[in-house]
Formats: structure tokens, sequence, C-alpha cells
DNA sequence: CTGTTAGCGCTTTCAA
DNA sequence: TTGAAAGCGCTAACAG
């Protein structure tokens, strides 16, 4: 069998020439002969050589490498925020490494240092945390490691930012609702302490306040990830009180909430409205058609790679707090009849 | 300010050891005597060293990264399947570059050929083409790095594959429409000649020969990746003949055919039957529920990385060809009324 | 335009 | 149990 890999010294030698010649042929700089370029490229395809890119990220500590950090993968939210990504990459001749964390604050910090040896250039990532202790993060700044944060921010870290305008979004959404006349409104939420879900909830809380509702009116329910438990808090809910309309933080609560009244005999909208965060592309399809906050998932992605890559480059951010608009689109869970 | 990195050598210095032995308490032998090896550990700490991966990897030619690579990511069965493999990756301490070829075969052939220099150890793929020249692929072997596929796999190369019961799966869903009385059945497919496409066709094909269906009663309608095209295919399809029932190859096109029916005022399941192959969690919050064939998808993703992983410890795979099921979930969408 | 040479940071014999 | 030394494959400064 033949040897896996040729070496440079290898081609080199097979072509009477120098391994810097060698070298040379294969960077992009006008400092070898175009024959003598050609004729190496060709012996290198002959024999099957290829750059060891590991020798060449340890001469350049280049690794043409970076790494996307995020709770979830297997959710449209975040596979479109990743493609984004990956393309810029690509287009910039990079490599993307995916980590997920499972929503877990321990794995993040051990993913993160386990980056500390110079693995990638770069990191973007959407935080599983709330956490109060970012050293572990802050600590990439002394390897000059950029990182780039995309929808979950840390607020008080002051690496750039991409992400949608949760608080205004959701301050309309309620808004939305009020006017047309509900008068008791219950917000879905997963963690109040995370970036977006504080900033929803304000939204929330605040548009409720400009209706003057009562608080014991503009009611915030704790959920969490896990579908059942979720589920039989709101079924708890709705079997208490007579909620005129429900905005959903994530997708996740929306469809709990969807079976909930599926199963209860809960009429959307004509019982109760609907209105939820989602990246779902068959919300319309839905029984009913499911009233969307949607974020520009791929865009947030390929808007923080962008941010990774000008500083990569050398280039400082134009911006260091990109926010996107979210669309809301209405649809028959929020309809209302006169 | 400080060194963006500080090397073995200086770790060596500052505790007045060599380089051999201070890299020595970075593994785990017992060539190394405890207590300097505790000495070394808590030093390297205080001075935030982290041993160079590329100089580890240029030693040992070992990256402990692996590829993946798929034709999309921003859908339900893919991103699930990333996930699982990426667990496992995880789990084994590896990490996980991702690779997306947005369905396109030359992007394929150019990633792989971007890891013949070895950057991963191995590879996971579900493929992008039919293709016929698969020596792009094979020529993985005389690097010694090992692929294994999943879902869409390339018959004719003789890696491990894991798959689904693509055949029986789709026979069995229109053997049960034809049971049940329907005479007409159209078929939806982006691609015949794909593994997977190919396989469920043939069990369509089969169930149909097997009722004694006239072949113009058992419809093969191509379509594609775009939504459009395959909008008004089947627009034209439904305007043009009555069908009693359609089997989509790929969820995509149910949500296709599920949108013309809207629009067209065709009713599910009253005037058409509809089940499709999808990893959707919320094809019962769809209207009508859909009937669908459910790929275990994470698991899939799962098997495959587990297979590799086998290989890259040196033990022969037990079975090179793992077959997982689906669940064919009836719901209202392929409901009957008699 | 090409070759010589040193060295990136680490690991692993081999010798002590 | 530790150290000395060679070398993984590549690149870049320098000399010619």
């Amino acid at each position: 069998m033949s040897k896996q890999f040729i070496s440079i010294k290898e081609l080199a030698l097979a072509l009477n020439l120098s391994t810097s010649t060698v070298s040379r042929a294969f960077r992009n700089k006008d400092d070898i002969h175009p024959d003598t370029k050609k004729l190496i490229l060709e012996k290198a395809k002959e024999l099957g050589y290829y750059p060891n890119i590991y020798a060449s990220n340890l001469r350049n500590s280049k690794s043409r490498t970076i790494a996307v950090i995020m709770p979830e993968l297997a959710n449209n939210f975040f596979s479109l925020a990743v493609k984004g990504i990956e393309r810029v990459a690509q287009l910039n001749g990079y490599h993307t490494l995916i980590y997920v964390t499972d929503s877990l604050y321990e794995k993040e910090v051990e993913i993160i240092e386990d980056l500390y040896n110079g693995r990638v250039e770069g990191i973007i990532m959407s935080a599983s945390g709330e956490g109060n202790d970012h050293r572990y993060i802050n600590k990439l700044k002394s390897k000059n490691i950029p990182l780039v944060f995309f929808d979950r921010v840390y607020d008080d870290t002051d690496y750039p930012k991409v992400t949608t305008d949760d608080y205004e979004s959701c301050f309309k959404a309620a808004d939305y609702l009020l006017d047309n006349g509900c008068k008791t409104l219950a917000f879905l939420v997963i963690d109040k302490n995370v970036s977006i879900g504080n900033a929803r909830m304000k939204g929330f809380e605040d548009a409720c306040a400009k209706h003057n509702l009562p608080e014991d009116n503009a009611l915030i329910i704790d959920c969490s990830n896990d579908f059942d438990e979720s589920s039989s808090r709101i079924r708890q809910l709705l079997k208490t009180r007579k909620i005129d309309a429900i905005i959903a933080s994530v997708e996740r609560l929306a469809v709990a909430a969807y079976t909930v009244c599926l199963n209860e005999n809960i009429k959307i909208p004509e019982d109760i409205k609907l209105i939820s965060y989602s990246n779902l592309s068959i919300a319309h399809l839905l029984n009913p058609p499911l009233s969307t906050i949607a974020q520009p998932a791929e865009n947030l992605g390929v808007n923080a790679a962008e941010i990774l890559f000008d500083i990569l480059k050398g280039l400082e951010p134009t911006n260091k707090n990109v926010i996107l608009k979210s669309d809301i689109i209405q649809r028959k869970s929020t309809q209302f009849f006169r």
C-alpha cells in the first residue's frame, strides 16, 4: 500500500526543487515562476500531495476554523442560524465547528475552555446560561480569540452582539391584543433571566402597563424546556382562569399551548388568542394558522459571522450591537370577531 | 499585554523541568511522578498554559476531529441527525466540523477534496448527488480516512451505511391506502436517482403492482427543491386528474401539497389522502393532522457516529449496513370514512 | 526567482 | 522517573 500522505520534502525531491519553492507554489504570491508553479502543481496532483494543515497551522498560528456554540440545534431557529454562519464561513474559506450545550451552562464553560488552546480563530455563540461569572469568556481576550454573540447574549460582556428587537416585537404583539380588547394576557417564558426571555417579558409588561392592565391580568407563566411540565403549567392556568390571549416567548411553548387547547377543547381563536415567537415555515398550515413573531434567523447567523470575519480581517466592526427586526405575522390564531 | 499563548518550553522553564517531563504531565500514563505531575498541572493553570493542539496534531497525526457533510441543515431531519452525531462526538472527546452542500454535488466533491489533507480523522456523510463517479470518495481510503454514510448513500461504494427501511415503509404506506380502496395514487419525489428517492419509489411501485393498479393510476410526480415549482406540478396534477391519495417522499413536498389543497379548496382527507416522510414534531397540529412516516433521525446520526468511532478505535464494525425502522403514524390526513 | 536554514510547539525514543 | 535531542511538515527571512 502506498503511503498515506506524502510530504513537501518528497514532492520537492521528486521535482529536484527545494521545499521552499514547492511551498511557494501553494500560496498566491508572485514570488515563484509561473512555469515552476505549474510544474509543481501538476506533480502534486500526480503524487496526491496535500499540504499538511497542522504543520502549516503550527507555523502560522492560523487554523482557518471558527466555532459555533449554541444551546440546541434541532430547532428551526438555530439550524437556520447555523446554516447562515456556515455559508459565510465557506465563502471565507473557513471551517465551522459546532458545539451543542443542551442548554447547560456548565457545558458551555467546558467547551469554551477547550477552545483556549487556539483550535479556532473565533467563536460565534448563543448563550446557554444566565450566568453572572463570565470570566471564562473574557479570558478569550487574552488569547486573542474574538467572540460574537447572536440571539442569546450576556449583556454584561462587551463582545459584539447580533439580536432581534425582542422588547419591541413583544410589546407590539401585546399592544395589538390589548388594543383589540383582550383583558387578561399570559406570557409564557422559559427563563426570565436569559437576555431574550427578559427583553420579551419587559416588552410584554410595558404594553400591559400602557393599557393599565391590573397586574393580576398580566400573567407571567414560568415554563421549562420539558414539554410535559410546560403543558401541565399551561393546563392548570387555563383551567383556573379565563385567559384572553397567550404570548409564547418560544415556539416550543406555543406547541404546548396548542396541544393543551386541543385536548381541553379550548377553541383558538374563539376562546383564546395565541401568538408565538417562531420560525416555523408551516405556521400557516397549523390548525388554526399560528400568528408568529418570526426572527430573521438565517440573517442573524450571517450578520454574526460577517462581524466575526471583519474582526478576523483586522477591521473594527462598525456596529457592535446589531439589532434586526422580527416580522409579526397575524394569522387566524389571533383573529378577532366583531 | 501578556503573551497570547505560553509554550511548553516556558512552562518547563518556570518549573525548572524539561519539556518532556511537562509533556508527560498532560498524558495519562504513569511515566511521571504524581507529585511532579500535580506541580506541573498547577503551574499550568496558574500561567494559563494550554497545549498547542496543532503542534500535537502534527506530531501524532491525530486531529480528534470529524466532519459531517450533508445536503442541508435547516430541516428537522438533518438537524436531528447532526444533534445525534455531535453528542456522540463530544462523548468521545472529538470535535465536529459541519459542511452543508446545498444539495450541490460539486460542492460535495470540493469539500471532500478539501479533507484529503488530514484535517479530520473521519467523515459522516449524507450524499448530495446521484453521481456515478465516486473516485473522489474512494480516494479517502488511500488516506486512511474512514467514512460512514447515513440516509442518502452511494450504493456503489462499500462504506458503512446507516439508513432506514425506505422501501418497506413506502410499500406499507401505499399498501395501506390501496387496501382501503384508493384507486389512483401519486408519489411525489424530488430525485428518483438518489438512494432514498429510488428505494421509496420502488416500494411505492411494488405495492401498486401487488394491487394490480394500472400503471396510469400509479403516478410518479417529479418535483424539486423549489417550492413554487413543486406546487405548480402538484396543482396541475390535481386539476387534471382525480387522485385518491398522495405519498410525499419528503416533508417539503407534503407542505407543498397541503398548500395547494388549501388554495384549491381540496379537502384532506375527504377528497384526497396524504401521507409523508417527515420528522415534524407538530404533525398532529396541522390542519388536518398529517400522517407521517417518521424516520428515527437522531438515532440515525448516533448509529453512524458510533460506527465511525468504532472504526477509529480499530474495531471492525459488526454491521456495515444498519437499517433502522421508520414509524408510520396514521393521523387524520389518511382517514377513511365508510 | 530559487535555495538554505531555522524554528513553530510538541512528543517520543533513548540514555541516564 | 527525568532529561536530551531529534523530528513531525511547513513557512519565511535571508542570501544569492
